[in-house]
DNA sequence: TGTTTAATGTTCATGTTTGAACTATTATGT
DNA sequence: ACATAATAGTTCAAACATGAACATTAAACA
């Protein structure tokens, strides 16, 4: 028996895994270092980007769209609203849940970080083409909804 | 003047980005609460893969293949050395690295783990044809070099 | 109605990650 | 050889994420 033959490193689907988790590492890197400039985590456009999709969201669907737990986002959401970038109310049916808002200085700095986001993309995905891209959302996406509910 | 036609999320390669990360990140979460039995987190694991892959290698070449900083590994060595499953040896010709090389029972552990990490990925990609699951793996790669050197 | 159960958000203690200074050792250049 | 640069690893403080316990409010149901 040689376990050689077992490891994962000679299956295709672990190797190219390795491949999408190295390759999330360093864009996720890059990021980080390229929005500095703009005194922006990745994390904090990660909540922008969701507010800006889903105004009035409240911080638990926040808490679920980014995958981290709750206390994560009250943590995050005062640096972001004493910086007059989001605001957020209390929800006057449900007085448990605070409502989110991009204030207009939110949606203008997010629009900055976007365009570094989407320089960023690009770059890393120019080697692709649009059918390849296309099929590695799809791929992503099943993988996504696999795991979700696991 | 539209500003919606210039949003990234109508662009084809932006959505598809944010499903890459978003599948990382969830498979990331499953990893960890498959690995906990073990007393393993997926960092830990990932040393234990390299050490495997490359018995000998230094904290610094280490640090580098984790995409991670120096005193990170420093942190997170000494958890495994004392739980038996790795040696850190001073190297005889230069007296300032130190040679990491897994235990037995770190290798054991490893190959635990591997199974584990295996599974997971196997159903995460069951959904994917080998031609498929290559050409990402192909793309990612590409995705590596072009920002790991920017 | 009144009691129990569930949901939202916060707090806090714990563990992790990071980057800048620091020590020790080796390489480089004069 | 000697001074200077660069390298490997460590230390430390600050930032960050996590999960359990908690307070408040709403929903379920008896």
């Amino acid at each position: 028996m040689n376990i050689k033959q077992e490891l994962p490193w000679d299956n295709p689907r672990f190797r190219n895994w390795v491949a999408v988790a190295r390759a999330c590492h360093v864009l996720e890197r890059t990021l980080a270092v390229k929005l500095a400039p703009l005194d922006l985590k990745p994390a904090q456009l990660d909540v922008l980007m969701n507010l800006y999709r889903h105004p009035g969201m409240s911080q638990h669907d926040l808490a679920r769209k980014l995958l981290v737990g709750r206390s994560n986002i009250t943590m995050l959401l005062p640096q972001l609203e004493t910086r007059g970038l989001l605001r957020r109310e209390s929800d006057e049916k449900d007085k448990r849940v605070l409502r989110l808002n991009l204030t207009e200085a939110g949606e203008a700095l997010l629009m900055q970080a976007l365009k570094v986001h989407m320089a960023l993309i690009e770059k890393a995905m120019s080697q692709s083409t649009p059918e390849q891209c296309d099929m590695i959302g799809e791929q992503m996406r099943k993988i996504y909804d696999v795991l979700k509910e696991a």
